[in-house]
DNA sequence: CGCTTTCCCATAGCTTGTCTATTGGAGTAT
DNA sequence: ATACTCCAATAGACAAGCTATGGGAAAGCG
């Protein structure tokens, strides 16, 4: 971790999958939005990361997504999590918890 | 994280730092046997990720090693933090903190 | 009305980090 | 003798994130 990262890595998904399950639908931009404002700036999304995330997750068949406009009236992609997804996301966050578990070990010895 | 990991990626050598700041010095084997002990068996770190990353931890400068002779009487390189490498551990475990309380303010919304 | 800004999507290419697989050697136990 | 554990290291593949870029459409501003 020597230089200053936008989040950690490998959770991107899990941390979008966790988004949709608090607001559904939603469109990419403001998915990134939610992340920022609810982390107060800390996760700043990057456009080249999140939208292939999305379609990795489309790929996998965890969320779906439909064209609509936005609040702002501009063409949008609303992206809500399936049934699988829901699934996939208790997976991710035990699997999570279970890390950051160890980590904390190692970080915090007793 | 749709895989079973074997750490956090990305924190392997705040783990390898942090190890080093408890014993000290250390061999490569150890430290992987120090971390799988303490973990229960969670980070079971593979050598293809270990020597690279204590090569990496090298070149930065913060650690230094030298030869010699282990426990069980085998050659084998010794690992121990520099100044620099204090430092980074700090920094390290600072920007690792950073980041996990913005992860929880997801997963764990109020 | 033209211009700029904001909103929203998307991809190509690079880089970094981890994993898989393999090599290799020296000490110990059977 | 042979096998097993200990200890080190590298090459090659792969996944994921970042940088950089391009584009279009609505809204705000001069």
């Amino acid at each position: 971790m020597g230089k200053r990262l936008d989040l950690l890595p490998g959770t991107l998904d899990l941390l979008i999958l966790k988004s949709l399950s608090r607001i559904q639908p939603m469109h990419g931009y403001g998915i990134a939005q939610y992340l920022s404002s609810t982390t107060d700036g800390v996760f700043e999304v990057d456009e080249g990361s999140l939208y292939p995330a999305l379609q990795r997750l489309l790929l996998e068949g965890w969320v779906d997504s439909e064209w609509g406009k936005s609040e702002n009236n501009r063409r949008a992609r609303f992206y809500s999590l399936t049934a699988a997804g829901t699934r996939q996301l208790r997976k991710d966050q035990a699997e999570f918890d279970r890390l950051l578990e160890a980590m904390l070990r190692v970080l915090r010895p007793a």
